[in-house]
DNA sequence: TCAAAAACTTACTTCAGAGTAAGTACCCTA
DNA sequence: TAGGGTACTTACTCTGAAGTAAGTTTTTGA
C-alpha cells in the first residue's frame, strides 16, 4: 500500500531526506562509510583533506543523531572512535544511485 | 556498462542532483508539474500562497536553465506564459519516490 | 616533567541565499 | 484617461551555514 502524496507532501518528504544530505561533507562521508566500511575519525579526516575537524565532527554528529552513522568509542590511552553506517544509512545507496543514473541520462 | 565511482566523484556526482533540487521552492515546483502538468505563472503562485513572486521567477529561471522545465510565451493581450517540465524533468519522478521510499523505511 | 597523539570544543568572521517591499511594461476595456 | 491583470525587476536587509584559528582533555612513554 502506497501513501498518497499532494505536491506539498511529496516535497516536504524529499525535503525532509535533502535536509539529512545536506551540507557540504556529509555526501562525501557517506561514500567512505558505504559497502560496510568502518572509519575512525582520523582516517576521515585524510581521506577528506579539505574538511576542518570541526566541519568533520559537525557533520558526523549531524548524522548520527539523524540515525544514519553510530559511533564507537573505544576508551583507549590515545581514543579511539570508530563510525559506521547504519542499516537505514546503508539503504540509502540504491536511492542515490538512482539520482545518479538520472543525472547520466541528461540529453 | 557501469561507471567507477570513487568516494569524492559520486559524492559529486549527487551533489550535483542536489544543486538542482535544491532552493527552498524547486520540490514544491516540481511535483506541481510532475505528470504532464502544465501551469501559467499565475496558477503556480496560487498554488503556493507563500512563495513571492520574486522566489518564484527565480526557482523556475533555474530550473529551466537546468533543464528540467521550458518556459513557453503566449504574446497575448495579458501575457501568458507557460511552465511544464522537460522529459528529463519527469523522470525524476521515479529517483524522488526511491528517496521518500527510503525515508518511510526508517526504523 | 614534558611532549605527543586523538578527538574533540569554542569564539569569531564571512558570505550567499532567502525574505521584504516596492516598482515596471504591456495592452485592453470602460 | 484611468484602472486592472499578468509577468516580471530592482534594491535593500537578514540569517544561518561554513570557514579560520586556537584551545582542551587524557594518559603514556622518553
Amino acid at each position: 500500500m502506497t501513501k498518497k502524496w499532494t505536491p506539498a507532501s511529496a516535497a516536504d518528504g524529499v525535503e525532509q531526506v535533502l535536509k539529512i544530505l545536506e551540507g557540504k561533507w556529509k555526501l562525501v562521508i557517506l561514500f567512505h562509510l558505504f559497502g560496510g566500511q568502518v572509519k575512525r575519525f582520523s582516517e576521515l579526516e585524510k581521506a577528506i583533506p579539505a574538511i576542518t575537524q570541526k566541519m568533520l565532527i559537525q557533520q558526523l554528529r549531524q548524522m548520527e543523531a539523524d540515525g544514519i552513522v553510530t559511533r564507537t568509542i573505544y576508551h583507549q590511552v590515545p581514543p579511539k572512535v570508530e563510525y559506521r553506517l547504519t542499516d537505514w544509512g546503508q539503504e540509502l545507496c540504491p536511492a542515490l544511485d538512482a539520482l545518479l543514473k538520472w543525472a547520466e541520462n541528461q540529453k
